[in-house]
DNA sequence: AGCACGCCGACT
DNA sequence: GTCGGCGTGCTC
């Protein structure tokens, strides 16, 4: 009964698990998922017990030092989903699970229960109830395709509301904090103020505070960005994930995690369902519910027609936004006392295409509207904005919108740049109420006219096909192998090296590609090449890659990063 | 990751 | 003879 070994995992690149004795006054105290204090390579730090046995193969066993948890931080269920998370996305079990934890319990803090009161009779209480929420296996997964912004929500609050009177917790995921000012209000009504955590940047001790309230099962529906996807909701029903092609929920450094991923993987563990929402849903999600009609819900709306304007034929200027023919709708907009929308890509700038509008439309009032603006402007007759303009979709509207440069979409490096140009061109005719602008010297591109038309259906019919003879998600694996140094010929060569290593193995179902400069080749001074590795399954890849690294000895001042799906 | 161990070349 | 850089292997 009261075991003597614990298998110990440690938030380090290396795999264990590692065993330790556990002394005889903590045997029958300790937990699966609990912390424990222990020495690990002469080192103090903070370990997550993942497995109790009675006997070793290791002769010599270090002893625990400390139980930091009396009740475990982790259930069953989020040990099964760290194996998972650890697996999928090339990091150990223990870097998955300090992920999971607040920063206030990744320090060897002890956390007494006792403290709390009262509390601690609910944890234990709740405690109980993880065992149901384990055994439950079924699922379902969902896309609400709601063309505008508003319909989702008649589907969603019954759905949410149904969840929680069934007595399960709702994680609702946002792209990032701006979108809090729609959802809190349509989301705080349903439930008592006690029961409701909107997670957001603040202190170490008041993200523990409200991990805390999660944790022990006061608080029921949580709303967060991306790393709310890890929030330990108790007796887990649903995950709503809102405008779930966002860009956002991708992490920007390792582990690379995607929160929709995450969700997808957490899911069978918790037994809980899953809803993507979005206006302009990835082609990875399309793809997986579009031939399941019961998955796939979409929300028409009514939303401007967009008109392409053909620039093959005026002699523009390269420097020069408005063509006479796009600054022939402005005119007849602004005489009617009515507002434009143009944009402009982020790597251009708004100033220019300000100058110009101005120059062109004297006593006009144009405004702009850039990542670094500090509020939108509400009054003005011309708005120039890039991407950012976006989180305030909701609340912006003009009567005629333009895209300035439609091809500059479709020419970045990136197979998802098509999707990039659909998601761009639904977002402006949400915040248009009469007509929208695309100007374009690619008049065949094939792409403009579905979004002409509003055939998103053969736009992801089309794109997925692309992306099967392409070799491309969804139907394929990528995996980045990211080296960097501060030496670019160290970088370089390194890389070459891990290619050679890989390319050896060979696998039948895995392809390796030529080394290359990667996408942000310089940052902060580090040199970065990346070698690609793509194949079918993502366990076959990410084992296959484990094992090259493993015996991939690589220099000193080279760093090796693995992301999935970059 | 971080650390010890050991091999080798450089330098008082 | 010894200091230190770096490659190698290991951590329960």
């Amino acid at each position: 009964m009261n075991k003597k070994i614990a298998h110990v995992v440690l938030a380090l690149p290396v795999e264990g698990p590692f065993d330790y004795s556990i002394p005889e006054e903590l045997q029958g105290k300790v937990s699966l998922g609990a912390r424990v204090l222990i020495l690990f390579s002469g080192k103090k730090c903070v370990g997550y017990i993942v497995g109790l046995v009675n006997r070793s193969s290791i002769l010599k066993l270090n002893p625990v030092l400390e139980l930091l948890d009396e009740e475990p931080v982790f259930s069953e269920a989020f040990l099964k989903f760290s194996t998972q998370f650890a697996l999928y996305f090339g990091c150990s079990q223990g870097e998955a699970l300090e992920l999971f934890l607040p920063a206030y319990l990744r320090k060897p803090r002890i956390f007494e229960y006792e403290r709390k009161g009262e509390m601690s009779i609910e944890v234990k209480d709740q405690g109980l109830s993880l065992g149901h929420s384990a055994s439950r296996t079924s699922f379902s997964r969902q896309l609400i395709f709601d063309h505008g912004l508003t319909k989702q929500w008649d589907l969603l609050l019954p759905r949410i509301q149904e969840t929680l009177v069934k007595g399960r917790g709702v994680v609702c995921l946002i792209p990032d904090g701006s979108f809090a000012g729609n959802v809190l209000p349509k989301l705080s009504t349903l439930v008592s103020p006690e029961q409701f955590v909107v997670i957001h940047k603040g202190t170490e001790k008041e993200e523990f505070g409200r991990w805390l309230k999660i944790r022990n099962g006061t608080a029921r529906l949580v709303v967060g960005c991306i790393s709310a996807v890890f929030s330990p909701v108790q007796n887990l029903g649903l995950v709503v994930i809102l405008d779930e092609e966002n860009h956002f929920y991708k992490h920007d450094q390792s582990p690379f995690y995607h929160a929709r991923e995450a969700a997808f993987l957490r899911q069978p563990c918790e037994g809980a369902d899953v809803i993507c929402v979005s206006s302009a849903p990835s082609v990875e999600v399309w793809h997986a519910v579009a031939e399941k009609k019961d998955q796939l819900c979409v929300l028409e709306d009514v939303l401007p027609a967009v008109k392409l304007l053909d620039l093959t034929n005026f002699k523009m200027k390269k420097e020069t936004a408005i063509s006479s023919g796009l600054a022939q709708h402005m005119e007849k907009t602004l005489q009617a006392h009515k507002t434009v929308f143009l944009y402009v890509p982020a790597a251009r700038g708004t100033s220019d295409v300000v100058r110009e509008a101005a120059q062109r439309f004297p006593g006009v009032d144009v405004a702009s509207y850039e990542k670094t603006a500090s509020g939108v402007p509400t009054t003005c007759d011309i708005l120039v904005a890039t991407q950012a303009v976006f989180r305030h979709r909701a609340s912006l509207r003009f009567h005629l919108s333009a895209i300035v440069d439609i091809d500059w979409e479709f020419h970045k490096n990136d197979y998802r740049a098509a999707h990039g140009a659909f998601a761009l061109v639904q977002h402006v005719r949400q915040m248009t109420t009469g007509l929208v602008l695309l100007q374009t010297r690619n008049i065949h591109n094939g792409h403009l006219h579905m979004f002409a038309a509003n055939d998103y259906e053969k736009f992801y019919r089309q794109e997925l096909h692309h992306r099967r003879d392409m070799g491309l998600p969804p139907y394929n694996v990528l995996v980045a192998l990211v080296l960097r140094s501060e030496d670019p010929a160290l970088a370089c060569v390194e890389a070459k090296k891990l290619y050679d290593v890989l390319n050896e193995k060979r696998h039948e179902t895995i392809g390796v590609l030529e080394p290359q400069q990667d996408r942000s080749a310089i940052v902060r001074g580090k040199f970065r090449y990346c070698v690609m590795v793509h194949g079918l399954e993502i366990k076959e890849i990410a084992g296959f890659v484990k094992e090259a690294l493993r015996s991939f000895r690589r220099k000193k001042d080279v760093v090796i990063t693995i992301n999935v799906n970059p």
